[in-house]
DNA sequence: TATTAAAATGTAGCATGTTACATGTAGTAT
DNA sequence: ATACTACATGTAACATGCTACATTTTAATA
């Protein structure tokens, strides 16, 4: 029993739970839980960011964030205008449409939250989100570990 | 800062990160880490499981399953065939090849798992995975909690 | 027995994630 | 100015995950 979840099946199984569940709850807004994550983190910076800094931020490759702003962008929840002043970058800008949903957002990622941890107390949680941070921290870069046999290659 | 991590945020990161790195490793093997998911089980079940039981352990839709196990089977890790007794099953059975690989795996998975969990104690370590199964048990059910209104909120 | 319900699998269509390759713009060095 | 390099973005092709619908076989029931 105790091999047959190691950590990284764990995480990965929760994971997709957790998506799948989020996304069903968002999906009367035509908005899927790693859209809200884009549009969480454009809030919180001034309310627009480059491509470049969304992707860094939400820690996944540049494709992928093309294909979500472009669909984020059809639904209004961002507009796109080039840079003025460095045509090679892409501003993404969050619209009032959006402004208006982050509650309903809030909201259903505060009931995700609520349910996954039911039954740990304020100490567990804590101990819990350190714990991820580290972990997220040792494995944070895209280009991945490939120094294999040892520090530096 | 704080706020900025949310823990599905984190959970979904440290995924994301965890699988495309395992995902590199295994390349060379033309296997995956969701595919290695399933051989594990396989491994741990006499070498044969039904495509159900498979989807059941391994926590996914069974759409999932059918994708997963087709490309095992054409790289030749699995083979198929339909149960006698009951002809609506079909029954998944592990290849000698994927025996082989095995080890192979196991060093693999290991190797991403000291990664993630470098810095942290046996102590910290067996929290984590115990709040890992916690939440993990939390939101287990594919068909996620959708009695909204009942006990939570 | 005939009908109906349930169970296991399959297919279609989509979103998200990756790597690999291509394009256009900006900065640097000669 | 020219050429080289770096950077931001775009496209192609693929794997994995989902829901919704369809099919086949088994079980249950009228």
């Amino acid at each position: 029993m105790k091999d047959d979840h190691s950590i990284g099946f764990l995480i990965h199984r929760i994971e997709n739970r957790m998506k799948a569940n989020i996304d069903a709850r968002f999906k009367d807004h035509d908005l899927t839980f790693s859209q809200s994550q884009v549009l969480f983190q454009l809030k919180h910076n001034d309310g627009q960011l480059s491509q470049k800094q969304l992707q860094d931020l939400c820690n996944v490759s540049h494709p992928t964030m093309v294909g979500l702003i472009q669909r984020l962008e059809s639904n209004g929840f961002v507009t796109t205008r080039t840079d003025e002043n460095d045509k090679r970058v892409k501003i993404v800008a969050i619209t009032d449409k959006a402004r208006s949903f982050y509650k309903d957002m809030e909201e259903s990622r505060e009931f995700s939250r609520k349910r996954m941890l039911k039954g740990l107390d304020d100490k567990q949680i804590e101990e819990f989100y350190s714990l991820l941070e580290k972990v997220y921290e040792n494995i944070e870069d895209l280009k991945g570990g490939k120094n294999d046999q040892d520090t530096d290659r």
